[in-house]
DNA sequence: TGCTCAGTTGAGCAACCGTGCAACTATAAG
DNA sequence: CTTATAGTTGCACGGTTGCTCAACTGAGCA
């Protein structure tokens, strides 16, 4: 048999149907899922969390947020770069000093519901 | 001057004291925010937003998904493992195979939100 | 103009992560 | 027993990522 090497390429032939029909139908288009993917990537860290849930609130600027995680200026402008593209934080210059801040609402609701849910396991 | 050579360590002395102090006092703990780092380090992965996203709603055995996915199984298997132990989805075992499912409704409205959220963007 | 400080950026490196491969377990059927 | 199939797992490898370091920008001030 010249099957393909890969004994894994699903060559099995229970698949249900049916379900996988639906799911399909009701499935949103791989982009869409990719974005998703996209933005929890970004929650996905610690120090970005951390910041996020540091500007939740309060304006701070890059020192600031630097002392209280106890990190360098450098790391920290790192990760407030993605959170700007990613859309999470905005940054309001005001001399030398940039404020940075939650984007919008949805931001502080995402955060909530993760605490919310991880509260509740207990 | 001996300082140390980081140049980056926060010798800053602008800190807006007020704010940090404020911000240090309502934080949640460190490791309940590397908790919630942890739980969106598993949405942060377009095949396993893709296989949540499948089993919402569904129950569909690893090769329903590797099938729907175009994966190998060893590859869903292995995300699986992860949603598993992240306590997302659950398994049920029926003769040979198993089925999977969300574990319950909060990991629904956290993929609903993200959506909404990117929804909102346009 | 020149100095200082807040912040940004790119290169590089170590650690992490997703997947393929192959060997394995578990259940069913002959 | 043997065989077949659904699923799991350890290892290895290539790609990604978070941080440090050093150089840079830009605003304020003398």
């Amino acid at each position: 048999m010249d099957r393909e090497t890969a004994n894994d390429r699903c060559d099995c032939d229970v698949i249900h149907e049916e379900a996988v029909g639906r799911v399909r139908a009701r499935l949103p288009d791989e982009e869409a899922l990719c974005d998703l993917a996209d933005l929890y990537k970004v929650f996905g860290d610690s120090t970005r969390i951390r910041i996020l849930s540091a500007v939740d609130g309060d304006e701070l600027c890059v020192c600031d947020i630097a002392a209280l995680l106890g990190m360098s200026k450098s790391a920290i402008s790192h990760q407030l770069r993605l959170l700007r593209q990613a859309g999470l934080v905005r940054g309001r210059r005001d001399g030398k000093i940039v404020f940075y801040s939650l984007a919008d609402e949805h931001v502080h609701g995402i955060l909530d519901l993760g605490l919310v849910h991880l509260s509740e396991l207990r």
